[in-house]
DNA sequence: CGGCGCCCTTGATGTGCATCAAGGGTCTTG
DNA sequence: CAAGACCCTTGATGCACATCAAGGGCGCCG
């Protein structure tokens, strides 16, 4: 059962950019860039975005080594975004999904260190950084909302931290079953319900696990009921209980 | 009408306030939010910072859920920046020195969610937030150092997450150690002889590790050449050594 | 429709780091 | 100077997760 992105569904089977690129009639507006802003600035938001563009599952959004021009939003589908060290190790360090801003990591050296694979057929609005800058130069609205992402994204890797640096498996697992379903509750899907878009070794790499680890683990949980799993398919039956296991000594969340 | 201050060291020995604080003079400059700037730039930066603080060791500069007011540059001295869990874990989640910026981690709630405390006598310069909003929308080469900073902090936290999802005890150890090297060298002190101003627990809580593992992987760098340490005393004897243990495979680095 | 490739599951075994435990160095303070 | 508080080191043991290995489900494509 797929809810479709667009209440006012723009089929347009041709090239989509322009008329169909509307932050105003968007309705990821909350999630994403305009959040919070007057209707007349989420007009000037809109101007700021030059191109929507269409990523296949497995293609790359944007390399590690290729210059920084642009953010983006993710308008619809979701991708991975992976760290390659020189020796070799590849690690997925997150998940975006619709509403969420990807590219920020240029900003600092104006190349990206962070190449950003879609897990499905997915789009994006491209927002070519100077322009941003300057409309945030103007725009106090955009500017603080623009400061609050990255902000937010700091945070949340704070929390990664915290995951990585001193959890346990089932703890990660849960961990991370938990935040995907809240981030599917704030799109309008259900919370209790979804289907996993990455794979068991690409979780395990994000959660710094083996594949057969979180196997074992969302096995686990199947059996002692929290949840039910089969493939790709989860279903959140124990959702209090998920999140005990997520933070215990946190008698009931 | 300030140009005169530069070399005329300005000794009041008195509150150290308003003159003491000169970006303009500030050795820092060049790590410090003041970076690649003009110096008419510099001197209105200078005009944000609207007070210095001192903060003792073991004290702290800022706590989860306080209200979030002002950045704070790193003065001299140097910080851990820790979060605590709802469920009681407590992580580091870094180290502040000189020049870097503190409190980004409030922008995105304008409530902070990490301690920073203090690891021994530190001073820091305060910036009111809302200040510099403002001012970084008026000067373009602020907006941009100030974006940098923040993007800057998302990508040191990807290497974080690389290192505690990916790396084992002695590369992580490692690493800690070649990327102090290189932040004391920035600083124009040592790179291959310092002081560690953190104690075993709280670099283990950084790397994910215990304490024991720490003094434990620390001892072996010694017996097997690469360093020598007593107690906080840290002489790096063979750089490249090291930073092939840090990332091996890569040959020599 | 049948074969292949990818992904997932599950069991057996191994190991890196945690945990438990003891003791020593150094700084602080009365 | 002596007592106590930290912090660090080092050894012995245990365990959580990695690794190795085998097989099954499902979708894709010739």
């Amino acid at each position: 059962m797929q809810v479709t992105i667009d209440s006012t569904r723009l089929s347009d089977s041709s090239c989509a950019t322009k008329d169909a690129v509307r932050c105003t009639n968007c309705n990821l507006r909350e999630l994403c860039l305009p959040q919070d802003m007057t209707p007349d600035d989420v007009q000037r938001v809109n101007a700021l975005v030059t191109a929507r563009r269409r990523v296949k599952k497995g293609e790359s959004l944007q390399r590690a080594g290729e210059p920084f021009k642009s953010l983006y939003a993710v308008r619809s589908g979701s991708f991975k975004t992976c760290i390659a060290t020189e020796d070799g190790r590849n690690q997925v360090t997150g998940f975006k999904m619709s509403g969420e801003i990807i590219g920020l990591d240029g900003i600092s050296t104006n190349v990206h260190i962070i190449d950003v694979i879609a897990l499905e057929d997915s789009e994006v609005c491209a927002i070519p950084f100077s322009r941003l800058e300057e409309a945030s130069r103007e725009i106090a609205g955009l500017q603080k909302q623009f400061h609050r992402i990255m902000s937010r994204e700091i945070v949340g890797e704070q929390g990664a931290m915290v995951l990585l640096g001193s959890m346990r498996a089932e703890e990660r697992v849960a961990t991370f079953l938990v935040s995907l379903s809240r981030r599917f509750r704030a799109r309008g899907y259900s919370a209790t319900e979804f289907h996993l878009r990455m794979t068991r070794e690409e979780i395990g790499s994000y959660l710094g696990l083996k594949l057969e680890t979180v196997s074992r683990v969302m096995s686990r949980f199947h059996e002692t009921g929290l949840i039910s799993i089969n493939q790709k398919h989860v279903v959140i039956l124990d959702a209090d209980g998920l999140k005990d296991v997520a933070s215990p000594s946190t008698a009931g969340n």
